[in-house]
DNA sequence: TAGTGGTCTAGACCACTTC
DNA sequence: AAGTGGTCTAGACCACTAA
């Protein structure tokens, strides 16, 4: 037999998806189900935690528990990467971002911070390099409003970008056309990607830093970013809050007997 | 201040991280805790709840809690396609895959039922079908060994896969090749594809099913599968349990100044 | 059967929001 | 100040594993 706060966390649930409650609606406090004869407090608080890291509602102290707001997710295609908005384009590639989901554009919704790191090993590996090699780390905190979104950390080589606008440790995007601009202006024209992804439990540090309810899931993204002669120019780590994303692809379906062509 | 339990479970994660306690490892049981007077014993469990949560460890009833084992993420790349492995090999897909991954091939890893049911909305939008229009659904469990990994339940149209093995409702894989041979034998070959994913946290009936930690989230992923003449053949929804794999693309970075010839 | 983690209670107290 | 969710205790009992 299921324990009695499942139970009681089903049932909830339970009404929840059948529209008893809607986004916004308070459950019932605490105190009223143990009144109620739910169980004890710590019973009835053991099925509003499960709610909770389910993703259905949310609780506050003082306030009560609240439906969650589904918000729509952010759908992630390689259109993202288009050329044509940091190389030709007036805007700073993650505004037109912006621009094209349809949400508005807020001063300051990214700070940032640059500094000279021993690579840690994936990085190392990621750029060819020895262990414990000199790399920039240029790490962002990317917020929609209030609310942080996701982490970026771009690692470079040194010898790509010393002098340039990327290891200006100015807050806020790196100029016009943002970091692959400045690459670009260098001579390091991006051509192919790859990302790798993964989701898991966030640690204790990232569910404070993004705000995270218990038990909401993060997304770790590796981006290993290439120039046309097979250069590793960028590789970048983010982390995302789940509920947030979707991640789109669009591929041929391989056929390894036809073209032997493919990319490395 | 951090609750009590929070603290305990961050002095716990720092010794773990530093490799007191290494993979197999026994944590101090929670009453020896409660002696050692670092709190009741509901304190104590909360924080191993905690570190469970977190993916560190993984607690049985009866036996102790036990620093979990980091099983390498098995990296899932579009070559998994490939049609070299279902058109000409005799090997079905998924095992060519198990073979590519260096894991044994143990039978029934894989059960399946087919049926034929109303479409889920996302369904009948992927196809272009009517909402409530019938499909076939094929749903398989996957193990590894005892281990279940993910759910995969594709949609098809009934005129594309009526009368072929597909719809023949016997455990196992769809004889040889697997779905997509049988798809190409009736006339469809699959010839690209859109994969859209994201994280979530799983819901207590994928957990049941998938016999997830507490708090390990699962990814949710949407295939879908067109002829060259851009017809959907196959749309399917997969639930994996994220501590077990990695999605990996590759793909060029696009210029939309330059070539208009874009796949939708 | 002994020992483990998990559930549950009753009640005290704390941290926070709202008025 | 009143009322909310969150923490904590002390102790009973349950479910399960392993010898």
């Amino acid at each position: 037999m299921a324990p009695k706060w499942r139970e009681l966390a089903d049932r909830l649930a339970e009404e929840i998806r059948r529209g008893d409650y809607t986004p916004g609606d308070r459950l019932p406090h605490i105190r009223e189900l143990v009144e109620a004869g739910e169980g004890s407090k710590a019973t009835v608080h053991a099925a509003y935690r499960a709610l909770e890291a389910e993703g259905l509602v949310t609780s506050t102290r003082g306030h009560g528990t609240v439906v969650r707001q589904q918000v729509p997710l952010k759908r992630l295609g390689i259109a993202r990467y288009d050329k044509a908005k940091w190389r030709d384009g007036d805007e700073v590639a993650f505004i037109a971002d912006r621009v094209a989901s349809g949400r508005s554009y807020r001063r300051n919704e990214q700070t940032q911070t640059v500094s000279l790191v021993e690579a840690p090993p994936e990085v190392a590996t990621a750029h060819g390099l020895p262990a414990g090699a000199e790399v920039y780390a240029r790490a962002r905190l990317v917020k929609e409003g209030d609310q942080p979104t996701h982490t970026l950390t771009s690692y470079y080589r040194p010898e790509h970008v010393e002098g340039t606008r990327l290891v200006d440790p100015t807050p806020g995007p790196a100029g016009r056309g943002g970091g692959f601009r400045v690459l670009y202006d260098a001579g390091y024209e991006i051509d192919h990607m790859k990302e790798a992804l993964f989701a898991r439990a966030a640690t204790p540090d990232e569910a404070k830093l993004l705000q995270l309810p218990p038990g909401e899931p993060v997304v770790e993204l590796h981006r290993t970013t290439y120039t046309a002669s097979g250069t590793v120019v960028e590789f970048a780590i983010g982390v995302h809050a789940a509920s947030r994303f979707a991640w789109e692809y669009d591929f041929k379906v391989p056929d390894s007997a036809e073209n032997k062509e493919g990319r490395e």
